[in-house]
DNA sequence: CGCATTTGACCGGCGC
DNA sequence: GCGCCGGTCAAATGCG
């Protein structure tokens, strides 16, 4: 009874995202990682991806974080960022993670990623894949755990986890009887956190916010979002983080079995192919629609901050051109990217409270 | 009127 | 077993 009055009061704590002002869009500096440079250094798929790129225009709708915030996911431990960054897994490097991206396609999105698929060493369990999107003057940072789903998940990605997914939404309250002992399988995940003053970025695709619970520790609900194409069942959770209410950390969760429905203009190198693998070319995409015009721009000295703010772009992509066979690190280190890819706290940077 | 959002209630997993 | 909590449902409400 009383229980139920308090889950109310939190339920209610409503955020006005309108509050925040473009007027401090500067660069923030993440927390403090709670782990060790080291720690880090093992983080599996915890990388990021740093520029000398000139800062973003001011008014772009985020700028995505740098990774080492990544390593302060404790803060958003209390966000349920934890869940999300299970970052227990098994990648030793960027390298494994770039040859488990290389195989396992991330949920949704039509963009194509160009990595090379390698033979894969140790394929993470599941997909949690955090990743700070980068703008021209940020990183981005790419993370991925595991939990029990593990390789089913994708699996079931790859072929028909849509059914589950629906099977899933409609058994919800009418038919509960679900399977009882078998846990719910977690959709691959794809997180990123980036610096906005809206919570519900616009990545191309329409989404019907379908619920929001006030986040333990954080002043800031987290909003639940799914993908309104009919049979498509991506969900997407958006959450401020509490300890830098200018950062949001935005989850993706599932793969889009649909054409994102506002294609970016001029897209460099969109992919309509929405099983996430452009057969010629061997990209795998990522969930993130329009960011990769912004990433384009990275790598392009066109410094064209040209990055609207509109509705149709924003999600980061990575753009790695490879050729193939070669891991994916060490392509990108022949290309001399690597060292913008796997920066500072990827590489033993002293850490420093 | 149709669609999106809000929000209280409900459900299931998990830790104690 | 109980309580907490994350996630979801669905009726009510708002909006174009």
């Amino acid at each position: 009874m009383e229980k139920r009055e308090e889950k109310k009061e939190l339920t209610r704590t409503t955020l006005k995202t309108e509050n925040f002002s473009m007027a401090n869009s500067t660069f923030i500096t993440p927390p403090p990682p709670p782990t060790t440079t080291s720690d880090i250094d093992q983080m599996p798929g915890v990388f990021a991806f740093s520029t000398a790129a000139p800062p973003p225009p001011i008014n772009s709708i985020f700028d995505m974080i740098p990774c080492d915030i990544i390593g302060g996911d404790q803060k958003a431990g209390s966000l349920g960022f934890m869940d999300l960054l299970d970052i227990n897994q098994d990648f030793g490097t960027a390298a494994s993670l770039l040859d488990w991206f290389a195989h396992n396609p991330i949920p949704g999105s039509q963009q194509q990623q160009t990595f090379v698929p390698s033979p894969a060493p140790t394929l993470p369990e599941t997909s949690e894949v955090l990743n700070n999107p980068a703008t021209p003057n940020s990183s981005a940072s790419i993370s991925s755990s595991s939990n029990e789903a593990g390789n089913d998940a994708f699996q079931q990605l790859k072929t028909g986890d849509q059914d589950e997914e629906q099977d899933h939404d409609k058994t919800k309250k009418q038919l509960k009887p679900k399977k009882k002992n078998q846990k719910r399988q977690r959709e691959p995940r794809f997180a990123f956190m980036t610096q906005s003053e809206v919570d519900h970025l616009d990545d191309g695709y329409r989404w019907r916010k379908y619920g929001q619970k006030a986040v333990k520790n954080s002043p800031y609900p987290r909003s639940y979002y799914r993908c309104t194409s009919a049979g498509c069942g991506v969900k997407k959770r958006v959450e401020r983080s509490s300890d830098d209410p200018s950062i949001v950390v935005t989850t993706y969760e599932g793969q889009h079995i649909h054409p994102s429905p506002i294609t970016p203009r001029g897209s460099i190198g969109i992919l309509a192919d929405s099983t996430g693998f452009g057969a010629a070319t061997s990209s795998f995409v990522i969930p993130q629609p329009q960011y990769q015009q912004q990433h384009a721009y990275m790598y392009n000295s066109s410094p064209s901050s040209n990055i609207t703010t509109s509705s149709t772009s924003f999600l980061p992509t990575f753009s790695f051109h490879q050729s193939r066979s070669d891991t994916p690190a060490s392509l990108l280190r022949d290309h001399g990217l690597l060292q913008d890819i796997v920066p500072f706290k990827m590489r033993k940077e002293p850490k420093e409270e």
